[in-house]
DNA sequence: TCATAGTTTGTAATCGATTACAGATTTTGG
DNA sequence: CCAAAATCTGTAATCGATTACAAACTATGA
């Protein structure tokens, strides 16, 4: 049905290797064989196996990208990123949900030992981080967003402290004094740091941290956010600002605000993190911090097929921009 | 560095073929080998390549899943169908996005015939319904979502009329006379059959479509929600009810709304369709039409793997339910 | 014209698995 | 105990490409 690279060969008399020559644009080929072997590609429809390529060369041109779920809009931006490059480059992407689930990560570590991948882009913070470096000892990856300096791993990232500060620092200029941070599980650095970066603006300008306006949540998602804010609403003396570690909890939140007839910025402020397409369709539009999410997933896409082909690459930290609209 | 079938053969004295026996867990291997043999795969951390099965056996264990745009909450739920299936029959899926653009799509197909990829599940309103009928003839396609039935190409959906015309009914219920449609471009099929049910249930109630009330946009984005809206309430004798194509078209209408100073559903209600995540994360929540986004990229992948296996698969049409929030 | 250098092409091994078939071994039953 | 049947294991071809090396061919210059 399909034809392979040998009946071509044989169609337009010549050997296996020129053909594949030709498909290859390899030099050395006279004019007059190229033409008779492109004539014959064309009769034949023939398009070269991936699969014949792929085991002679020992690559899959596929990388995995680690995401723990497709439906968190940060993610898919990122996605963008990694996609564009990846094709450009020759590479396509095999999606892989973790669902922050050791099972399913095991099942997608696999992968890349049966040579199914050439490579990881790991975005899940809740990744097993000892395995992710012994891993990292054979293969190709790179960690993007969330990363852990202490596993020799590139990653490419964001200044997080820095830019927490920026934002709580914008609160604190509008006149802020009452601050809260909806913050998620400290085991994440992100969160860690972020938190740094809210402490310490609040101590520059002389203000203690109130410990009632930390709330931790369990999980990242719409939900958490607005239990959080519902909490720090019942507060007798409750904040006038709010800090979310993410957009989709500050989404939460501004729909527990505005449940209880609380106006935002008016009556409480609100700032969140990512700039997800999202934030910019509430309203008030979320005031939030900028990650260039498709340039991260560019980056951690070319540092990762740089290693695939053995190169060393440098981590690197990349610009973010406090987006202030009108929730502050 | 990484074993092969060969070293585990001869470490443990036996041949290939009784190596790939244990791996494949066939019968016919007496017990003593098979622990012979596990032991050696144990010590050398031996994992099968899968490129040497793949060009074995041509297959890939991949599937294509093409999608306008990762960005949409719409296809990440039913990709999450699609993966979790997938993962349990053996597959895994490339992610495909075709921004609609025909080049991209074009490069898409191209792996396939490249046979990096064992079959596509199309979820692209805009594919090229011509070059996609041609491609089914020699692989494994199925259409999820947005569908043609003059095409012989399997396909799982909802009825969109019936579901339109549910949704239109239920304003018109409310008391609602003026309806007003925000729709997308009707060169889709679900475009179409949902204006159909819009006017049904208009008809039904003795109420006469007002055409300055259907409003198409250029695309599905949230800023063209917000533009359609502007025109409807510029509107002298402005609806009382918009019916959207979308939640996400919804989303832009209502921030709109807001923004005019109006409140939803006091004095416009406002219906969307597929019940993306957000749709419940606005404030007032949306009313909406939920689409069975799981279970349809579960069944769409159930077919697509059927039909790699070379059996013929049935179309089908899924439920849908109008789901009523505060919008309304 | 012919040796030599430079091009172009072909031969055959190779990547790592699966599998038809044959051969070896064990079991069964008379 | 031995032939036949059943079970287990091995040999070697195969999937479809790439590529080192050898061979054939062409061009060059004395």
């Amino acid at each position: 049905m399909v034809a392979n690279i040998q009946e071509v060969a044989r169609k337009a008399g010549v050997s296996v290797a020129t053909v594949s020559r030709v498909i290859n644009n390899y030099s050395g080929v006279t004019e007059r064989t190229r033409q008779k072997v492109e004539k014959v590609i064309e009769e034949l429809n023939y398009e070269p196996s991936m699969l014949g390529r792929n085991l002679r060369t020992l690559e899959s041109k596929l990388i995995l990208v680690l995401i723990p779920s497709i439906s968190n809009p940060f993610y898919t931006e990122i996605i963008n990123g990694i996609e564009e490059t990846a094709i450009n480059l020759g590479y396509n992407i095999l999606l892989c949900e973790t669902d922050s689930n050791p099972e399913h990560e095991q099942r997608y570590f696999g992968l890349l030992k049966k040579r199914m991948a050439d490579g990881i882009i790991s975005m899940d913070p809740a990744v097993n981080k000892a395995k992710l470096a012994e891993l990292a000892e054979s293969y190709p990856i790179v960690q993007c967003s969330e990363y852990d300096e202490d596993i020799n791993i590139p990653y490419v990232t964001i200044n997080n402290e820095l830019a927490a500060y920026q934002a709580v620092k914008h609160l604190v200029k509008l006149g802020h004094e009452k601050v809260a941070l909806i913050s998620s599980d400290e085991r994440y650095l992100y969160a860690r740091e972020r938190k740094c970066g809210y402490e310490r603006a609040l101590n520059e300008f002389g203000i203690t941290a109130n410990e009632a306006f930390i709330y931790h949540t369990e999980s990242i998602s719409f939900e958490y956010g607005q239990h959080a804010m519902r909490k720090l609403l019942d507060l007798k003396d409750r904040p006038t600002a709010v800090f979310a570690l993410s957009d989709i909890l500050a989404i939460g939140a501004l729909k527990e605000i505005n449940s209880s007839g609380l106006l935002v910025p008016k009556d409480i402020a609100l700032i969140g993190f990512d700039k997800i397409s999202f934030s910019n369709m509430t309203y008030p539009a979320l005031t939030t911090v900028a990650q260039p999410m498709f340039k991260m997933g560019a980056a951690a896409t070319n540092m990762l097929i740089n290693r695939i082909k053995g190169m060393r690459v440098e981590s690197m930290v990349m610009e973010h921009e406090l987006i202030i609209r009108e929730s502050t």
